[in-house]
DNA sequence: GTGAAAGCGCTAACAA
DNA sequence: TTGTTAGCGCTTTCAC
């Protein structure tokens, strides 16, 4: 990086142009009250004239703090996570801390690598929808204190939303709507959020004695929909409840390519609700998630501003336009009639 | 922050355990080939044994150089900075840079304190839509490399969208579709790309002979989009261009819920093609941009890996279902026929 | 090829 | 109240 910097201005050239010992210095601008409050103004006249900046690496190598936190993201283009980032943005910096945002492309490795890296740098980490095996994450914990979203592990700090509730009220849902048979449309399997979503569906739809089926697994992105829609489809299901809006957003868009009515035909359910289904077409029924409260919660939990150590947040479903009654008879297969979708994969 | 934290492992407790001094295991570690294969070897095998990660806060106080880059943007759940994040976070990586993301909330004072923080911990630094004023944008270039994304100052590297021409295409557009009047829907005008899509949509459009209007200011997003569509539609004009995707996927929302038909009663086009414009209802003309390719050369920029100092990416326009042809007659105002709007703010 | 020692800019004992 | 000094963990001369 060719560049001429110019040479800092340290505590040194302070102290020797306001004639003082650079510990007086460093007390007038951090710990006022231990100095005479002549010096005090004096000096902070000097470092204000000479545009003293101090050096945030050298103030954080002998306190081993640098004020600042990490959030590992899998993907940062996934607007899930906006609010997330927003809310423990806004909570750190309220705390005095620099926040520091990675994106882990969907891999454990990635994850890996950036915590470690991070490890040294930063006073805390935020592990969002983690794929590292709890030996890593233990491992990274003894360094540094790490509190984790949505992902439960024994011994770990930590926001989920409750999924499992959302799941309970996509079924309800579908069920006073008429549906007999579901298809579930599901993401990584590595994923936490994935096993406790398709556990909830399936426990709540037997109870029921409604059909469910297990299709996939999917990238949870606008661009794996169609796919997921055509084996959802294929399936004879007459609820398509994607793992997650992105998917369910894809799925919309190659149905109504396909021509199929959305909720006439099928019906559509997502989870998340994220920026962009509210103004898709039809707007998407969807489980809500408070992330902004999410990304504060998580920061409060790091610096240990909180009593507690794992916070469930609610989800309540949000009705849209993509579910309506169940269509009498599915048509596809021309079995004529709902049938239980056989699983896959 | 509570927190027991196991000591960390340093090149002291490797040298000690290899029996060696500190400078050969620094060397061993980060110069190998000036020491001899035989103790190299060994001081490797210790120092993986102990599991001895470097302190990057220490490694930095020496040499000033982290290895972390920095990127501000304005607004982090703007989906417009998506593939910026990512392209940079991709470039930085490949480089062995760490980068830090931080949103400056659309408010020059927190950009300000954002980079000065910031300032003395990374590299270098891009900014992203900068608002702050060139004084302090060659305050902060004094202490560190600073590259400018979407605004352009002299002195600065930095990549900036064609947005002139995309105005231009815009205009070409709908003056073939039969447009002869149309409302600039604009966006922050302390953004250098609002002034430089205003001109040239205005230069255009008059050396076209076709009426233009400045309406606004608005905030760009969708949620301010109802208050444009509603003056875009007092306006008189048959087209409407939003300053961003955001704010005409807002200005979409509301003409559906009016009832106002797109594109047969007005036409709508953005700037960006964010994510969700190619869903929303009906899916947006907007000019591209390449923001992923912007995110890479910026990281380029910054590094110094570039012969060019400035770089413009081309912005085509994509031509989706929102313009059409102009309606033969206004029914706004029942003056019957299309006339040139009133400018306003 | 390897070790000793001097700093990087700052904080925090400890003295005065 | 203020100054002196010893580190924080690492890199980098400079000797040997």
């Amino acid at each position: 990086m060719r560049h001429r910097e110019a040479r800092a201005v340290t505590l040194h050239d302070v102290a020797r142009e306001a004639g003082v010992a650079v510990s007086t210095v460093s007390r007038a601008l951090s710990n006022p009250g231990r100095v005479s409050p002549r010096t005090r103004d004096r000096i902070r006249a000097v470092a204000q004239r000479l545009d003293y900046q101090p050096n945030r690496i050298a103030q954080a190598l002998p306190s081993g703090r640098t004020q600042m936190l990490a959030l590992l993201v899998p993907d940062i283009t996934n607007p899930h996570h906006f609010g997330l980032v927003r809310g423990a943005e806004a909570q750190a910096r309220a705390a005095g801390y620099t926040l520091v945002i990675g994106d882990t492309q969907e891999s454990p490795e990635l994850e890996s690598v950036h915590a470690q890296r991070l490890g040294s740098v930063v006073d805390g980490i935020v592990l969002a929808a983690s794929r590292l095996a709890e030996a890593d994450l233990h491992a990274l914990a003894s360094r540094r204190p790490v509190v984790l979203f949505n992902r439960e592990v024994d011994g770990f700090p930590g926001v989920v939303t409750d999924s499992a509730d959302g799941a309970r009220q996509i079924v309800q849902h579908l069920v006073a709507l008429g549906h007999r048979s579901i298809a579930y449309l599901a993401g990584p399997p590595d994923l936490w959020t994935d096993g406790v979503r398709w556990r909830a569906l399936s426990t709540h739809a037997e109870r029921a004695g409604v059909g469910i089926a297990r299709l996939g697994p999917f990238s949870p992105t606008v661009d794996h929909g169609a796919a997921a829609a055509d084996v959802g489809l294929a399936s004879g299901a007459t609820a398509l409840v994607a793992f997650n809006d992105l998917l369910a957003i894809g799925v919309l868009r190659r149905l109504e390519r396909l021509g199929i009515a959305v909720p006439g035909r099928v019906s559509v359910v997502g989870f998340d609700d994220v920026f962009g289904s509210d103004f898709c077409h039809p707007p998407l029924t969807t489980v809500t998630s408070p992330v902004d409260q999410a990304g504060r919660t998580l920061i409060d939990l790091l610096l240990g501003a909180r009593a507690d150590r794992q916070v469930v947040l609610p989800t309540p479903l949000r009705v849209r336009d993509s579910t309506g009654p169940a269509a009498p008879a599915a048509a596809t297969g021309g079995s004529g009639g709902p049938r239980t979708p056989s699983p896959r994969s």
